[in-house]
RNA sequence: GGGCCUGUAGCUCAGUUGGUCAGAGCGCACGCCUGAUAAGCGUGAGGUCGGUAGUUCAAAUCUACCCAGGCCCA
């Protein structure tokens, strides 16, 4: 029965609704989501969830707490999210532990200038009580913007690297290293200050203007002149090496050349002077040697092991061969304090001889090439710079004041050539302001090549390490050559620190005898206190106090012991990660599946989580090692404070929310530099509205439907609705591809392209008609709704690990499917794809036919530009074709008018392979309902304004309304 | 100076082993729609594939060098 008065038309279109707003307002939105999620407990119901399915691991990285994250530190952690969630989503446990490292210098620096004058009457175990609660504040900070950027985790029980557990395992590891053997006590150079009389950082030395004395001496040649060149035979031959130190002469024990360089033989009255050839000229003129004549060249690598005796002292210098050797300035200086500056300005010819005095005890390089030869680490300076007794002339003199005499000494053996002061950069205390030196003392070092002792095959760590190196995955590929020259090259493991914050070695010194005790044992019972205590243990404790009870020196038998005061390097700490947190948290295990982390953690995290991981187990902490570029500015360039180039995530927060930091990170390709800047992120929120709006539209018109009740079978589908879910099927396919490889910026281009393209431009388009115009509860507005239910759920899930806060918006805003309906997206998985019988025919033949599309809607185009029509249902299309194409478009002869999205088309034959398209304005009236123009509107009284169709659905609404 | 990496339209990215490979989306310009509306649709203009020199019948794709940039070292 039919209502008694017409319906009003604009009443009976089916438009959208839905309380998922256009805008998202999301700096308000998220905070909100995150909220909810917390009083839920969402991480807890999600590990709930996947309790007993298989285990993924994706091990954090700890940051360092010393500051607020920047944008690269954000970005890591949504990379780090985005496959957390990716992989619960494919199913597995993939639980989340973030941790933060804690200890190190940067924090003791910041308490350190924080203190000021305080620190001095400070106690060790206050200073440290203090870094902990600047680190602890730190993370805290970190913690909740990282939580703020929705990123999933254990947050309320990170790992800490300074918690007490931590601390007692990374003094268990180090114990473990020294119970295989790989553990020993030598001498390096540090920077050292005389005054304050402790160790430097390179952080904590500033270069300042300084004069040094700059001299040329003479070392007599030692050997047979004629081993050099036949020329040099039964001549006084001197090599000539330029230094601004002449303190680091009594510690001399060879000379440097470059073997890639050649020298020259200088004579002059009776002597001959070694010097690189390209400096002879600046050298002679320097020195003043008028009249001297090149007799003999040579390449630097003849001189290879040769000897020279030094200039006062009987004792051998040695002829050795570096590159680190260049033509004269500062990098010639043999402290190598200032060579960074003038590397990068590539200076030469400044001063120098390209002989490089060589004191393995005084100089970084020094003591590399020196270890390369076997030379002594020889530093005869004591703490207080002052040269100790076996130092003939100097002894118990301050090394400064020796400079003037150490060249008068020169003088009067007639082994000075030149001197005069010199102006230079120079590093200084950044504390006291006093110059620096370089000096070695003793540190604990981690052996890369000695042989396991508990081993059948002895293999060193190195060697363990190169093995590693070839089974783990590393993307992006080239990782493995990065890493696998990381090791080769790296030198032993310095891992002690004259500092206070930090892992002390648990190392004792027997008072009596000198006797280093460093077992394994007691090692460990001290690991046991901190473990208890904390480290500060070390500090709060006497010697005896840490010791087993009764404890004496198996040596001497005295029980009076001095503990080590050197901490561990942070690297030992972080590194450690593997076995300290994977092994003890239980949802966690050991191996992690993958680390990821930038760059810089080659030489960084990745190499000391795998040494450690070798010396604990034998084998590397990780199967997989993704690694990922810098964020650099819209140029291509690091971002700097001082640039004013830097973007804070924190800004982009609160401009414009965190998702779309969260894809900016998914939309750039990770493995090389992350461009960012303010253009690139503008870019970014349009595409994310865009996103927002595609979902919007397929939940507006599922409106009022319930996908259990009125889901069409896809026998009974539409064609073009079934493409879509063809479309829907490609998509998922590529997108759950791109995630299985950690390739998020080809997930975000999959679904940015299916929902501007396929969707919003195409396939929204088209049904649009048969939403809004066909009745809501016919067949074929039931067959769009249940595709589009399909593509809204699949979507969803697809971009729920990056867009975490739309996606769970867009998920509530569903029609439920009955009561399995899940709290969060979070929970759920991701879409399977339900592939149809015939799908790639049908795929091919949509392709065609929207080939034909894009013809018309050109030729449309031309006609609304020649004000034909405005609207393309103004418009009606005459095709001509023939052969296959006829035949296709025959088939699809009813459709076409909604493919094209004009009133009327028609098909004529015409000649094949050529496609004629016209247009002319459509017949008919204008439906005033639905739009579009036929000649049939006025043929119902009842209602005069509109078309056929709709008569119909009017029709059909009106029963439907009685029933 | 060394190791590793990068350089395709204004932006983000595609371009398998060299031969329709010069593409997509965004942005931009112009226009349409006003029933996704601080939305939606269409058409169009943009690139000597960082540069140079080679190899080749043929190179964005191979080689060398150079330039610009990034990370780590020295």
């Amino acid at each position: 029965m039919s209502t008694e008065t017409p319906l009003d038309l604009k009443k009976t279109v089916n438009l959208p609704r839905t309380r998922f707003a256009q805008q998202a307002n999301l700096v308000q939105s998220e905070p909100a989501r995150l909220k909810r999620w917390a009083e839920m407990d969402l991480y807890g119901k999600i590990r709930a969830a996947r309790r007993n399915r298989p285990k993924f691991i994706l091990h954090d990285g700890p940051p360092y707490a010393n500051a607020d994250i920047h944008i690269g530190t954000a970005m890591n952690k949504i990379l780090k999210d985005f496959i957390v969630k990716s992989r619960t989503m494919m199913g597995y446990d993939a639980p989340f532990v973030p941790g933060y490292d804690c200890h190190g210098l940067p924090i003791e620096l910041h308490v350190d200038r924080k203190l000021g004058e305080k620190k001095a009457k400070m106690s060790a175990v206050a200073f440290r009580r203090a870094c902990r609660e600047h680190a602890s504040n730190a993370l805290k900070r970190q913690t909740r913007d990282f939580q703020r950027l929705g990123v999933f985790g254990e947050w309320s029980n990170p790992y800490l690297t300074m918690s007490n557990e931590y601390e007692a395992e990374t003094a268990r590891l180090f114990a473990r290293f020294v119970e295989r053997g790989f553990v020993y006590r030598g001498a390096r150079p540090v920077y050292w200050c005389i005054h304050d009389q402790t160790a430097l950082a390179e952080a904590e030395v500033e270069y300042r203007e300084h004069t040094s004395p700059s001299i040329y001496v003479k070392f007599p040649f030692a050997d047979d002149p004629a081993k050099i060149a036949p020329e040099l035979a039964g001549r006084k031959v001197f090599f000539l090496i330029w230094t601004t130190t002449p303190w680091t002469l009594p510690a001399n024990l060879g000379i440097a050349v470059n073997p890639l360089f050649e020298y020259a033989a200088v004579e002059h009255g009776d002597d001959v002077y070694i010097v690189a050839s390209e400096l002879v000229e600046t050298v002679a003129e320097k020195c003043g040697l008028n009249g001297a004549r090149v007799i003999a060249r040579f390449s630097g690598e003849k001189l290879d092991r040769l000897e020279c005796r030094h200039p006062w002292i009987e004792r051998r210098s040695l002829l050795m061969l570096g590159e680190h050797v260049t033509l004269g300035g500062e990098a010639d200086a043999e402290t190598e304090l200032d060579v960074r500056a003038s590397r990068d300005k590539k200076v030469t010819g400044k001063a120098g001889t390209g002989l490089v005095h060589t004191a393995p005890g005084h100089g970084h390089d020094d003591f590399v090439i020196g270890g390369r030869y076997g030379l002594e680490v020889y530093c005869p300076v004591d703490n207080a710079g002052r040269f100790t007794a076996e130092v003939e002339h100097f002894a118990g003199e301050r090394v400064f004041d020796a400079n003037p005499k150490i060249i008068e000494l020169l003088r009067e053996r007639g082994m000075l050539l030149f001197s005069e002061q010199y102006r230079h950069r120079y590093p200084h205390c950044w504390r006291c302001h006093n110059p620096v030196i370089f000096r070695a003392t003793p540190q604990w070092f981690i052996s890369l090549d000695r042989r396991a002792r508990d081993l059948e095959d002895g293999a060193s760590l190195r060697e363990m390490a190169l093995r590693e190196v070839e089974r783990v995955e590393w993307i992006p590929s080239w990782g493995r050559d990065r890493m696998r020259n990381t090791i080769s090259g790296r030198p032993d493991w310095c891992v002690s620190r004259q500092r206070l914050w930090g892992v002390p070695i648990p190392a004792f010194y027997c008072r009596a005898c000198g006797e280093t005790v460093a077992s394994p044992e007691i090692m460990r019972h001290v690991a046991d206190i901190f473990e208890r205590e904390s480290a500060d243990a070390w500090y709060a404790r006497e010697a005896k106090d840490l010791l087993p009870e009764g404890f004496r020196c198996p040596k001497c038998g005295a029980a009076d012991w001095s503990k080590e005061s050197d901490i561990l390097d942070v690297w030992f700490d972080s590194g450690s990660s593997s076995v300290a947190v994977l092994e003890k948290y239980p949802e966690l295990r050991w191996p992690a599946d993958v680390y990821l982390e930038g760059g810089d953690q080659f030489r960084g995290w990745f190499n000391s989580s795998l040494i450690v991981a070798l010396a604990a187990h034998n084998a590397a902490p990780y199967r997989t090692v993704v690694a990922h570029g810098w964020v650099v500015d819209g140029e291509g360039r690091a971002m700097h404070k001082s640039l004013g180039n830097a973007i804070s995530p924190n800004e982009v927060i609160q401009q414009s929310g965190a998702e779309v930091l969260r894809l900016w990170t998914a939309s750039s390709d990770y493995h090389e530099d992350m461009r960012c800047s303010p253009e690139i992120l503008q870019r970014v929120a349009e595409s994310y509205r865009k996103l927002r709006n595609t979902a919007r539209f397929a939940l507006g018109n599922l409106h009022g439907f319930d996908p259990q009740r009125d889901s069409v079978s896809y026998e009974e589908m539409e064609e073009i609705d079934r493409w879509a879910l063809a479309e829907l099927n490609r998509v998922i396919e590529r997108a759950l591809e791109a995630y299985e490889h950690y390739e998020f910026h080809a997930v975000y281009h999959a679904l940015h392209h299916y929902c501007t393209v396929t969707l919003s431009a195409l396939y929204f388009d088209i049904i649009k008609d048969r939403l809004y115009t066909f009745a809501p509860r016919s067949r074929a507005r039931r067959s769009a709704q249940t595709a589009l239910y399909r593509i809204a759920d699949a979507l969803a899930r697809l971009l729920a690990p990056i867009l975490v806060f739309t996606a769970d918006e867009i998920w509530e805003n569903l029609p439920s499917s009955g009561d399995e309906q899940l709290p969060s997206i979070h929970l759920a998985e991701f879409p399977r794809i339900q592939r149809a019988e015939g799908e790639e025919e049908l795929l091919q033949r949509w392709e065609r036919l929207f080939g034909v599309r894009d013809q018309v809607l050109r030729a449309l185009e031309e006609a609304r530009q020649a004000k034909m029509i405005g609207s393309s249902l103004e418009a009606r299309v005459r095709l001509r074709v023939g052969g296959a194409l006829r035949e296709l478009l025959e088939r699809y002869r009813d459709q076409l008018r909604y493919i094209f999205i004009v009133s009327q088309v028609e098909l004529e034959a015409g000649t094949e392979g050529e496609l004629q398209v016209e247009v002319a304005r459509a017949l008919g009236q204008k439906c005033e309902r639905c739009w579009n123009y036929s000649p049939r509107v006025g043929e119902s009284e009842r209602y005069p304004t509109v078309c056929e169709r709709c008569v119909e659905a009017l029709a059909e609404i009106e029963r439907e309304g009685a029933a």
